[in-house]
RNA sequence: GGCGCGUUCGUCUAGUGGCCCAGGACGCCGCCCUUUCAAGGCGGAGAUCAGGGGUUCGAAUCCCCUACGCGCUACCA
């Protein structure tokens, strides 16, 4: 019989969910879809000391931004609620209480001072660190009895002979020396369970199948597999994906840029550009396909895809992705996501609420410019004032080179050229015209000359289509602007 | 320091003994299109497959060693 996959994401509420989480969330839910299996969600909140308050909420939002949805967890519940581990203490107790039974734990007295003491005199005399088994020993009716009246933990002893395997679903067999190992806290003094021994009952409790997490964890694998061992119950399959890595090459951290996943909502974003890039950084569909959809990765996800090698962060390839997407946008729901940002990010001096009717014609020529919806506020900010965006005289001919008064004449023809356009003619085909009668007038290519009005109309030399933009303004502004530019250009030459 | 993992174009990757003097994508460069910028189309540069030994008729692919990178080494996850 074929088991039913079930994965799980487990983050701990400390903060803000980062990308590399997330991508592990990523892949643990698309095995779990493409097999038809279950995932669900567990809060590891077991460090008291380091809860972040609103955690688990950012921790949903992040999930819901992406489009990853739980079958089981605290909100929603499930067959195996709890799904925060704060509220499962009686079971973590339990399992310690059986490990200590089955003489695989015992109660350790240690102070964190001994326990610092013990750690600088390894280091000093330049052996490996490690708990020293100081309480490993102590009778079982001494230990029981000190443990009414002082503050203890709850070592696991590890079995210090021979070796541990694991057989990872990514990397194959990892083999690790037991005699290397220590003896680990499985429960703390505040009575709270550490990661490794909740992970255990936990994933056992809850069924899970595979183990999915970073190789940050690698390490601390034999740990849970002696403990499986220890409680007589069947290990799960573990698969650690490789870490994602900053420009540094180093683990992606607040230093080397944004981490938090929904930093990147707000800076223009498409979910669907996230899960492209998040699911191609170890991951591949086949030997040349770029652009995954979410049905693509649901659809087809396998760990046996999965490459080992850590994988740098690259900001360049989310960025055409994000582009790509935006691109992909129905010409509707773009006007009403232009609408959003560009209210959201145009600058504070542009009078609100803006123009729908001027955001709507804006917007296709928008979506083929930007690669982030941050970049809509800042590009279309023109459209909205009745002068341009502030400038330097000399923007004006800083693509045309030569000195200020060279744009004199060709402000002087477009003034004169689109003077002569009536109000009810003030299309953009005729605006157009006007601008191209120029050439004869200038005796330059409108290549030429162009740059000059872009500033004029614009603020700077590149945007949005010029002849589109002046239809936009209307002749009023247009004319205006020209003007102004025509008063820049001749008072600083 | 110890242990573990990893190592194919700058980056993400394809590749599981011959189809590879290594394919795709991003980025970069050039051309085309063109009113700027983009977008789009076309093309190009770019990897002696970390280095060295093997195994084999034949290796990016298997084995060993070395180097380098990263991770872990808590009553944190």
């Amino acid at each position: 019989m074929s088991e039913i996959v079930r994965t799980r994401y487990a983050p701990s509420p400390t903060g803000d969910p980062h990308v590399g989480n997330i991508r592990t969330a990523l892949f643990a839910w698309a095995l779990a879809r493409a097999t038809g299996g279950k995932f669900l969600l567990r809060i590891e909140d077991t460090d008291r000391n380091r809860l972040v308050p609103g955690s688990v909420d950012t921790i949903f939002e992040s999930l819901r931004w992406l489009g990853i949805e739980w079958d089981e967890g605290p909100d929603v519940g499930g067959p195996h609620a709890p799904y925060v581990q704060s509220e499962r203490l009686p079971l973590y107790r339990q399992a310690a209480d059986d490990l200590i039974a089955r003489g695989r734990a015992y109660r350790c007295f240690c102070t964190a001072e001994r326990l610092d003491q013990m750690r600088a005199a390894q280091a000093a005399a330049k052996q490996p660190p490690g708990y020293d088994g100081h309480c490993r020993e102590i009778p079982h009716a001494v230990s029981a009895e000190r443990a009414a009246s002082e503050p203890h933990t709850i070592r696991f002893k590890m079995r210090r002979e021979g070796v541990t395997v694991l057989d990872d679903l990514i990397r194959g067999r990892v083999t690790f020396e037991n005699a290397l190992q220590d003896d680990f806290v499985a429960l703390k003094s505040d009575g709270y369970p550490t990661y490794h021994l909740a992970l255990i009952v936990d994933d056992t409790a809850m069924q899970i199948t595979h183990a999915i997490r970073g190789e940050e964890w690698i390490s601390s694998a034999p740990k849970h597999l002696q403990l499986y061992e220890a409680l007589g119950l069947e290990p799960t399959k573990f698969a650690h994906l490789p870490l994602i890595m900053g420009p540094d090459h180093k683990k992606l951290s607040k230093r080397t840029g944004d981490t938090a996943l929904l930093d990147y909502r707000k800076n223009g974003y498409l979910p669907e550009a996230m899960i492209n890039f998040l699911a191609l950084l170890g991951w591949s569909l086949d030997a040349t396909t770029s652009i995954v959809s979410v049905d693509d990765l649901t659809r087809s996800f396998s760990l046996e895809r999965v490459v080992p090698n850590p994988a740098v962060f690259d900001i360049d390839r989310l960025n055409f992705l994000n582009g790509h997407y935006i691109r992909q946008i129905a010409p509707h729901a773009w006007v009403s996501t232009v609408t959003r940002w560009a209210e959201r990010t145009a600058p504070d001096d542009v009078a609100r609420p803006l123009d729908p009717a001027m955001l709507a014609k804006a917007a296709p020529l928008l979506q083929e410019r930007v690669a982030r919806l941050d970049e809509i506020g800042p590009q279309a900010a023109f459209l909205f004032g009745y002068e341009a965006p502030e400038y330097e005289p000399t923007a004006l001919v800083e693509k045309i080179g030569g000195p200020l008064n060279g744009a004199l004449p060709i402000l002087d023809a477009a003034l004169a050229a689109l003077d002569a356009l009536p109000g009810e003619g003030w299309t953009k085909d005729a605006i157009e015209a006007a601008i191209r009668g120029m050439e004869a007038t200038l005796g330059q290519k409108l290549r030429k000359f162009v740059s000059v009005l872009y500033v004029a109309a614009e603020g700077k030399p590149t945007g949005l289509p010029l002849f589109d933009s002046l239809e936009l303004l209307g002749r009023e502004r247009s004319l205006q602007r020209l003007r102004t530019a025509r008063a820049k250009a001749e008072h600083a030459a």
